[in-house]
DNA sequence: TGTTTGACCGACC
DNA sequence: CGGTCGGCCAAAC
């Protein structure tokens, strides 16, 4: 049981069709103010887990983050949350407002 | 064991 | 509006 697990945790319970940003998870995770720990783990999380939704985390301003290492997911993540129903601004951001996950906050450990 | 790095966030100028 | 800075932490080398 890691750090990283508690966010591995919250961003599996993402459900599909929403978003969650960095900050949010890491609150979630008990890792309040330290968002930077949930972009480090994802980083290392998509080519380990592929059973964590890490398409469906963006950043704080709604935008799709990734990170200059990654080769062409810069489209593969929107593409993949479009599918999802997410639809996205001309500017390539999402309306936070309607689409991030509301997480129910029940579930406890 | 110590340094490097890495997908952030919010505040500030 | 955008560039900078500080903070915080864990895994990999």
């Amino acid at each position: 049981m890691s750090t990283y697990d508690r966010i591995y945790e919250i961003v599996r319970q993402i459900p599909v069709g929403k978003v969650a940003t960095y900050g949010q998870i890491a609150d979630l995770a008990g890792l309040h103010g330290k968002a930077r720990l949930v972009g480090y783990a994802l980083f290392k999380v998509d080519t380990d887990s592929l059973d964590i939704p890490w398409h469906r985390v963006i950043n704080a301003k709604g935008e799709v983050s990734h990170s200059s290492l990654r080769k062409g997911s810069d489209y593969l993540q929107k593409h993949l949350l479009e599918e999802e129903g997410i639809e996205f601004d001309p500017q390539g951001r999402v309306n936070l407002y309607q689409y991030q996950w509301q997480s129910q906050s029940k579930n406890k450990s």
